[in-house]
DNA sequence: TTGATTCCCATAAAATCCCATGATATATGT
DNA sequence: ACATATATCATGGGATTTTATGGGAATCAA
């Protein structure tokens, strides 16, 4: 699966629209089974919670995949339930228009803080939205934690595959 | 696999491409699930991080590798979430064009100080695009360092294979 | 009717495609 | 071994297409 990477900043308009950047629509067609050129793809928009002030963006089949998880819960358990309101109350499918963009919904919109402008920064299976001065913010927040604690060794350490499997 | 061997100092033009050097296009080439001859192989670039001004260069199969090492982390942990912004915002998928050059990002070029020339490196697994000079300096400081404590004996003793499986 | 929503069209800037060239390297034939 | 033909490589420029963005007319809802 090709995955969200870099980064844009675009306008939102009045009508609060906005362009998804191209990289990612590629991913978003790939990512939605009923696609086919000619089609405009769908994707999910959800709140992004756990303290950060940014909204999520996943393709149809990533979310599919969250979605499954949490069906794996047992019915009517209070972990589910609460899972399933966090993720699902807060959150719309759309679709791109003619000219690649989406209509990012006011009360998501709000909930972020996203007014004239909005990045948009690719996180591998999904990607995330933010106003940019909060994602500045997340970013210096990120760097710090890491150079205080020397955490960027351990980080990568996690990436080393004999460590990984064990 | 094949890896990545050599050096070679390229020119960025005026719409920021630039050529990959050709015994790196034959591995690109093999690293891409989806090419076959008459086609253009993909890469993916991301910044080098780690108080290294460059970035680097993976064919598909091997930034796969790395995708899948975070992918095993639990989904929303705190490592995860670092892991995929660090690895994936500063970060591009590109194709080879008819004449072997990618468009590096302005944005990547800017991270690593690259305007008219960029130097490749060969580096195993992946390889890295320097502003030469800054190649050149980090180098010299590996020279050094190695001088300095002797470290060159102990560095290739790591490589003794019964050593290395203990 | 007055907001809001959708559809359609417009446009400047940026990215991509397509073709060209000189330099180097590789192959071929004698 | 040498000269000549052939392919590959690094690089450049113009034409074309995409992309990001704006706005108006048509549709819908209350």
């Amino acid at each position: 699966m090709r995955r969200f990477r870099g980064e844009a900043e675009n306008k939102v308009d009045s009508k609060g629209r906005i362009s998804i950047p191209a990289p990612f629509r590629r991913i978003l067609e790939e990512g939605d089974p009923d696609w086919s050129s000619s089609l405009n793809p769908n994707l999910v928009i959800v709140y992004g919670r756990k303290n950060r002030k940014c909204l999520e963006g996943y393709s149809l089949k990533s979310i599919e995949i969250v979605d499954n998880l949490i069906s794996n819960l047992p019915r009517y358990s209070n972990e589910r339930e609460i899972l399933e309101r966090l993720l699902n109350s807060q959150s719309a499918q759309v679709q791109l228009d003619e000219n690649g963009r989406i209509i990012l919904p006011l009360k998501l919109r709000k909930l972020v803080d996203i007014e004239s402008t909005a990045m948009f920064v690719g996180m591998g299976e999904k990607f995330q939205i933010w106003h940019p001065d909060n994602y500045i913010n997340d970013m210096n927040l990120i760097e710090k934690k890491l150079s205080e604690n020397n955490l960027e060794e351990d980080l990568y350490g996690l990436l080393d595959s004999k460590q990984n499997s064990k």
